[in-house]
DNA sequence: CGAACTATTG
DNA sequence: CAATAGTTCG
């Protein structure tokens, strides 16, 4: 009967929620599409059009997944965050929804069996055209600690609306400049034995310079805590590529540049 | 060509954040003196012209410092301060500023070479007279722990606006009477052998008793992460000094009192 | 890192 | 007045 069984455990629970909550600050409605091979994905453009978030968490994240029909859920993330945070997090948590839903159900199960929490959400129609995005070649792809990203993009915006980002062969500079004062981050890339995760990496095609919103790049990177690194992709011309790796699937973020005439 | 290099270790970038933020509340753009001899010396004076903020740095507090000419560098100190932040507690700071300069570059550099961040920060022309302040003879001397006081500072703020200090050849009591109520707080001189900066220390020459501002002394009471006592100079009718011992220098307030008449 | 408080905006 | 973003504290 029910399309859509998936059972979750307490570490996957709480990187639903993370995803949720990094996404909810740009997006408030969005479909989950689910189907069998691809498990679910989500894919959703912020009002101004100028991020586009592709969420897919494969049905390898589940415990049990099974989707006898493809399924397109139309959810408040909003709401859906707030019944995700009501899942202590000992606790499993089962998704479920039939053919033609209304409701998306989720239960919440203690391992002990002694308490269950039932929530049931409206489901909504939402429209939206899924685009596909080519793996293409790009220009560069930088790999570093999303921490250490996620400074950078913070501190940079207290100094300009913009931040260019200037990738050669052998480094990565952050570049700000405001009102009262310029700032630069130069990154030179790196490797870390003991600690991979603190590496900084750069493969280099073709030489980039680009400029990207403050705003969306500290949007960017409330997904810091899904992942230990993130990986930048740039293209001239081209929207940006942000990923986080999530244990079994991936959030990304796909940010257009600004041009010379609006910065 | 630089008219003044200065490499601060990380201990000590730290301590001079604390100082601007500390400062910043009260007067947000003040002079930093640059002298060979004196190291950096900054005065500032609120916009109620009640309270007045020495700060001095040391030049023993650089691991180097060169300043060729006497340089004066009008700062901004919200703007300093974000810029201070961005460094991670690990790296060194050089400061650095032309003869005749419109810019204070600040660069951090990562031990391990692999990252550097750039700032440059725009300077200007601030009026502001020096004061020469003497080191006169004061009625007494009070020394207690800094947490100790801005307990005090605090909690008195909720029961009035002003805070009376009336200090005894063997107390120092801190009143305050409002709408709600009355409280005082009263120390007696005492030693503490393990822990000396627990100690309480009363130098009198002549009992004393002032009544300052609650508002300004919470302003005061930012300094308290920089040392571990403050040092309280009270004179009848003259302004108090309030001084935080710096690792090599001092950040020192004097606080007009409120007069009978004011009260 | 989380929580609480403050400041700002619809 | 409510909700949210930023800031500061533990």
């Amino acid at each position: 009967m029910s399309s859509i069984i998936s059972s979750i455990m307490p570490l996957f629970v709480s990187s639903l929620l993370s995803s949720c909550t990094s996404i909810k600050d740009s997006v408030k409605l969005c479909n989950f599409n689910c189907s069998q091979s691809q498990g679910i994905t989500v894919q959703a453009i912020d009002d101004s059009r100028v991020l586009l978030i592709a969420l897919k968490i494969d049905a390898g994240s589940f415990q049990e997944f099974r989707c006898d029909k493809d399924l397109v859920l139309g959810l408040d993330l909003e709401s859906l965050s707030k019944i995700l945070k009501q899942g202590n997090n000992e606790e499993y948590l089962t998704l479920m929804a039939e053919d033609s839903p209304d409701n998306l159900m989720a239960v919440f199960e203690d391992k002990k069996k002694d308490r269950i929490s039932e929530f049931s959400l409206k489901l909504m129609d939402i429209d939206s055209d899924v685009l596909t995005i080519d793996d293409m070649e790009t220009d560069c792809t930088i790999t570093l600690p999303a921490y250490e990203f996620a400074k950078i993009a913070k501190d940079m915006k207290t100094l300009s609306e913009s931040l260019k980002i200037v990738v050669t062969k052998d480094s990565v500079k952050f570049n700000a400049e405001g009102q009262i004062g310029t700032g630069s981050v130069i990154l030179k890339p790196h490797t870390d034995m003991d600690k991979p995760e603190e590496s900084v990496k750069i493969e280099l095609n073709s030489p980039v310079a680009l400029t990207f919103g403050a705003k969306y790049l500290n949007d960017i990177v409330k997904a810091t805590s899904l992942s230990s690194t993130v990986t930048i992709k740039l293209t001239d011309k081209s929207p940006a590529l942000f990923e986080y790796k999530l244990p079994s699937g991936y959030l990304r973020y796909y940010l257009a540049p600004k041009f010379d005439d609006e910065e």
